[in-house]
DNA sequence: ATTGAAACGAGTGAGTC
DNA sequence: GACTCACTCGTTTCAAT
């Protein structure tokens, strides 16, 4: 991770659909470069994929919420069951596993206050492991598209 | 949004990098009217960009956190100013705006423990409006790369 | 590791149904 | 609105450095 791949890491970020002689131009280095540059960042596994950025509301996931839950008893066994169906559930877009108060959050996406109310009382409610829940609303969300490379200091 | 275009959707969401011939072929139509449909939605906002997904260790965001934030007052001033000034942060990755206990919930990647230590107590210890916060360490995320559209009822 | 050139494959628009 | 065809442009390989 030299300056070079750290400089296309951050175009790729920016837009993952910029064609690769069009990179190479804005990096002032010859296309075949680039392209084995992109490779081999392929092929360590810094770049892990491309995405196309959907609005959530065209997936009819407009009404957004993040919900902590805790569960027990807190063991191994819980903790991968619990992950396992809660990505499962079709609402859940991110399933956090965390230390602290909360065991988990998970990234809710909905098509209203409705069918935010019937996952909580649907799939939530269900489940004996769950000792404890809190809902928040998303009401806005900054999300940094292209991260920086972090200093290594 | 007919079925073709929540196809297109899915399958950009899944390999954002893939040809519009390649596309194409996956969903039994032409090149060209494959291309009309992805401008089209891309007109219409329902496709927002393209972006790689990278590695967190590559950019020495290999710690995360999320760390949910209490201000006051509960203004619009306020809230706009912290906002603001959050998502700058570099070691702020996403900011979500929320109601419910919490005000604030920045998802936070940094080099280690001690750069998580410092922001903490660079950042957040010296913004007078904050009246709280909660740390949580991120110890496992799963992320639903092609969130499904979900349905209409 | 990077390059330039050549072969191959993809993007694009006009015309047609 | 979708398709075919022809043209242009981009991607990829490879021998040379």
């Amino acid at each position: 991770m030299d300056e070079l791949d750290s400089a296309i890491v951050r175009l790729l970020q920016t837009d993952a659909r910029q064609s690769n002689r069009e990179l190479a131009r804005q990096l002032g280095i010859a296309p075949s470069t680039c392209l084995e540059r992109v490779r081999a960042l392929t092929r360590k596994g810094v770049i892990r994929g491309y995405h196309a950025d959907i609005d959530p509301a065209a997936l009819n996931r407009g009404v957004q919420a993040m919900v902590s839950v805790q569960v027990r008893p807190l063991s191994r066994a819980v903790i991968n069951a619990f992950k396992s169906s809660a990505a499962a559930m079709p609402e859940v877009m991110s399933v956090y596993v965390l230390s602290g108060g909360d065991d988990f959050l998970l990234h809710v996406g909905v098509r209203d206050l409705d069918h935010l109310h019937g996952f909580l009382l649907d799939r939530l409610s269900k489940r004996k492991e769950i000792v404890g829940w809190r809902t928040s609303m998303i009401f806005q969300q900054v999300r940094e598209v292209a991260p920086e490379r972090l200093p290594e200091t």
